[in-house]
RNA sequence: GGUUCAGUAGCUCAGCUGGAUAGAGCAACGGCCUUCUAAGCCGUAGGUCGCAGGUUCGAAUCCUGCCUGAAUCACCA
């Protein structure tokens, strides 16, 4: 429609003014709420053909326009802007087109099908996954579906730090203090079990620093000196010489970890089609700086160690492997880019991480690039802000986290409370409404986090944060509930949506839907040009509230006139859908009723 | 100090490539359940869009400077 009014303009500054308009200039656009009309001609980019007055200019071409277009039933001028309302036949017209698309929504993309990566999760074995996690799988996962639905041949994959340090100090921990336990005997869930031990160490390695200072040390020399934390770096270098005792325990302790995450990700929903270790790839990224040594891409130092010099890119050097020939970060993921280039031969690779990290990726797709490899320009850092606590920053060193076991856990809870006490779903069987509450309480969550801007730092408040009011996930699920309701009821009295709809007159709010309905495509297309998609919650949220209230305005199934009576079942119908296909791509489903 | 990002109602957040009188929710106050689900609907109140300039018909949006906050600038991952 917009496309045919362009025209319409075009051809009426060509006829009233004699000048051709290029594209691009001519601005239509939906028009606001308080005024009267459907869409909007801004005239003021035109003004330079007429030479003439904002409000005379508009009108002469609503004149015009309205001549030619029988689409358009009237039209009005405030100040610069022309208004034009469309009749009924036309917004009819509209709808029939989105009926006939409603079973293939997936039309938001274009082109040709790229393979698409998105990593995203990335966590580190010796803790439990935590809220900023949560916020890291919940858009690594959406972005997956939404890009998916943009005609991307998408694989989700993450990549576990299985190796270093850390674990090391949660294996120490287990062997000292652990007395052969195990998840099992415990009945612990596995990643919680070994977060306990990585706990254990900081407290036992923390104490017996305070003790050497206590003695006289300073605060270097007590680290330098802490005996725990020289047999866990003994326990590291015995890891890497491939030492079978300290091997095993590394397995049988990650395993756990992994029974742990998995349970977590089923939860939360989440899954991949490939997951990378970073033991894995470690070797292979060693393999890649020495050949760029070899080409003198890269340089090394006196001591051996083997650096990058960035500064004519505007950054410092950065070291690529220690002295001892040990692997950084950099050098594991320069391995895991290219061994994913070779599983996949990606087109776009997009790395969610936060935005801690920017440097280090800015330096990641530079180096790659530096070494030759062409794909290079399609990796992107997906960055998005942390997520900050009432008391500042999340710490996990101090224990300042949320968990995302106990947070899912209270949502559901919560969603069950909240229902019970509303007097919801009285008479439903018991498992049913465990499926339900879950679908509440996560839908609650996801919403919560996804509605925001992934750039932006965002607060969370345990207590305060998470509703069930308002724009929140639960509110799209109720609209949604409410539809089915209507639909199943209306399939009960055996009463049919119909698509003849001459004769029925359309009032405001089944235009507002409408035009909101026909922004789908339009705002799924951006969530994956921008990746952001925040842009799909809060237009949901819209559309949920504007179908709420028509459904408060108006009747449906008691609605005399059949025809309208059958439109409106179908504009629910159509509605339902678009609603239930957008929360799709949060990652959030969607219960019959609740 | 360099770089990057952010600053919108008491709080949490929207505001599309510059467009009309800046929008929701929460919290506060007042209405609405005999009618397809009240997790809802309607109303009241709440704003110098960090500050100052600039660009133009027009700026929360673009440019410059400043203020404030965050992240980063590691032989941690």
């Amino acid at each position: 429609m917009e496309k045919i009014i362009e025209q319409n303009v075009a051809c009426a500054v060509k006829d009233l003014y004699g000048s051709d308009v290029e594209t691009g200039v001519l601005q239509i656009q939906e028009t606001r709420k308080d005024f009267e009309g459907d869409l909007t001609v801004v005239v003021f980019p035109l003004l330079r053909f007429s030479g003439k007055s904002p409000e005379q200019t508009a009108a002469e071409i609503g004149e015009y326009i309205t001549g030619i277009n029988p689409g358009i039933e009237s039209c009005s001028v405030v100040k610069g802007f022309l208004n034009l309302s469309l009749g009924n036949s036309a917004w009819l017209a509209e709808f029939d087109k989105l009926v006939s698309e409603k079973d293939s929504l997936r039309q938001a993309g274009r082109g040709e099908q790229q393979v698409t990566l998105v990593e995203y999760s990335s966590p580190n074995t010796n803790k439990p996954l935590h809220l900023g996690h949560i916020r890291n799988n919940l858009l690594g996962f959406s972005l997956s579906r939404i890009l998916s639905e943009c005609g991307h041949k998408v694989f989700k994959t993450n990549i576990v730090n299985d190796r270093g340090i850390h674990i090391c100090k949660s294996m120490l921990a287990w062997k000292l203090f652990g007395d052969g336990k195990t998840p099992e005997t415990t009945g612990m869930k596995g990643d919680h079990f070994v977060g306990k031990y990585y706990v254990e160490f900081e407290n036992a390695c923390s104490k017996e620093i305070r003790e050497l200072t206590d003695r006289g040390m300073t605060p270097g020399e007590a680290a330098a000196g802490s005996k725990m934390m020289s047999e866990a770096r003994e326990m590291l270098r015995r890891w890497e010489a491939g030492d079978p005792e300290t091997v095993g325990l590394w397995k049988m302790m990650n395993s756990w970890v992994y029974e742990g995450f998995e349970e977590t990700y089923r939860a939360l929903g989440v899954d991949f089609d490939r997951i990378y270790y970073e033991s894995d790839t470690y070797k292979l990224g060693r393999d890649i700086v020495n050949t760029g040594l070899e080409k003198g891409i890269f340089r090394r130092k006196e001591d051996g160690s083997v650096w990058v010099d960035l500064t004519s890119d505007n950054l410092d050097e950065k070291l690529l492997l220690r002295a001892d020939g040990t692997a950084v970060y950099m050098t594991q993921d320069l391995g895991t880019a290219v061994e994913r280039y070779n599983d996949y031969r990606f087109d776009n690779q997009y790395y969610v991480v936060g935005n801690e990290q920017n440097y280090h990726f800015q330096v990641l797709k530079l180096i790659l690039e530096k070494l030759g490899y062409e794909w290079a320009g399609g990796i992107y850092h997906f960055s998005y802000g942390m997520v900050n606590l009432p008391e500042g920053k999340m710490k996990s060193r101090e224990g300042k986290v949320v968990d995302a076991d106990d947070l899912i856990n209270t949502m559901i809870k919560t969603a069950r409370e909240m229902s019970e006490e509303l007097g919801k779903l009285g008479d439903y069987p018991e498992e049913e409404k465990d499926g339900i509450y879950s679908r509440i309480g996560l839908g609650a969550l996801k919403y919560f986090i996804l509605k925001v801007d992934p750039r932006k730092n965002m607060l969370f408040d345990p207590r305060e944060s998470i509703d069930f009011n308002g724009n929140t996930g639960p509110f799209v699920q109720y609209t949604y509930t409410r539809i089915r309701s209507v639909l199943r009821k209306a399939e009960e009295m055996e009463v049919k949506s119909s698509h003849d709809f001459r004769s029925i007159k359309l009032n405001g709010k089944e235009k507002d839907i409408l035009r909101l309905l026909r922004r789908y495509h339009r705002v799924v297309r951006e969530a994956a040009d921008e990746l952001n998609p925040s842009y799909i919650a809060n237009y949901i949220y819209e559309l949920s509230r504007e179908f709420n209230q028509f459904y408060h305005d108006y009747t449906i199934l008691g609605e005399k006139d059949e025809s309208l009576r059958g439109f409106r079942i179908a504009l629910s119908d159509l509605t339902g859908r678009v609603i239930k296909r957008a929360m799709w791509l949060l990652g959030i489903e969607m219960p019959e009723r609740m």
